[in-house]
DNA sequence: CAAATACCCACGAAAACCCATTGTATCCCG
DNA sequence: CGGGATACAATGGGTTTTCGTGGGTATTTG
């Protein structure tokens, strides 16, 4: 599972009044590398206090793995149950939000609660996916490496010149 | 068998006094790409305390993966009984309701027993198919994980604003 | 005829859409 | 090489459309 296109920079963003938020450019061009949907997946970060975002492409390849890994167990009750429940966090528990000629998606109320996400969005690369994070979050958090820090410490002076 | 539009998502709607209920737009949409019906089918879900919900086409999909289920385990006398159950299931216990043009159906009273559905709906998003709760038997039933849960509660919170 | 269902309209809130402005990086040509 | 023109990104604001929902009326069905 190599994907080609792969997510890369940072970004801080505005937050605007009505929930909107633009989509970093180069983030948006992996996405429709990818496929041509112009919509990203939104889920709870599993480990961190952000959101992880992605394509909808790769909604269904984890998916299709999830389902591969089933049909390998499928007489055993204790996985059907695993089964459900990683199904329902795959699909229930994201949003798939589409965003506008100028790249800005309205970020779900669920979502920005989930990810603590107030008036300004860090966007990282991480690869196959990337995150949104409430800048002070991601600079509080003692897991993260100084050096990634001082991004988020960069891009925040940016805005206040 | 990789379907190619996946349900995913969730919202709570209410259930009216004729027991209508809108089904949300973002399952519709799904519903409507898979095949052009405007119709769900619905069914006690198998292990969960809630009804399962895809489109007409999905049912004969899920009839040949039943089949080769069978296939596999041929030599079980057991298997074959398995069978004949989990097919009349499939076929016998559903329901087909067509939804009108602003989206809602009838909640068949069978179907709405099965699932002990009341006055709010929730809807979660499966992949293959969605689910319809009562949110309070969600929140009640210990094999639902925790941050499923909380989209739950998040759902009820924002209605009683 | 009664009861259930389908059809119709109507409203408020939210979301999608459109247009305009600003700032910044890029290009082009003198 | 410099400076103006250009293209695109991010953002603000207004308008239109859609969605969920309530309630009424017709129509079917047993």
């Amino acid at each position: 599972m190599a994907l080609e296109h792969l997510f890369q920079g940072s970004a801080l963003n505005a937050v605007d009044g009505k929930g909107r938020v633009s989509i970093p450019a180069f983030l948006r061009s992996v996405i429709e590398r990818r496929g041509d949907s112009r919509t990203i997946v939104l889920a709870k970060h599993e480990a961190f206090s952000c959101l992880s975002a992605y394509d909808p492409g790769y909604a269904a390849l984890k998916h299709s793995k999830l389902e591969r890994l089933l049909e390998k167990e499928e007489t055993n009750p204790d996985a059907q149950l695993e089964y459900q429940q990683r199904n329902l966090m795959a699909f229930a528990a994201t949003e798939e939000v589409p965003y506008d000629s100028s790249g800005r998606i309205l970020m779900p109320p669920m979502m920005r609660r989930k990810g603590e996400v107030g008036d300004f969005a860090l966007f990282l690369g991480a690869g196959e996916t990337f995150q949104i994070w409430n800048p002070e979050l991601l600079l509080k958090d003692p897991r993260i490496p100084e050096d990634l820090k001082d991004i988020a410490r960069f891009r925040l002076e940016e805005r206040r010149a």
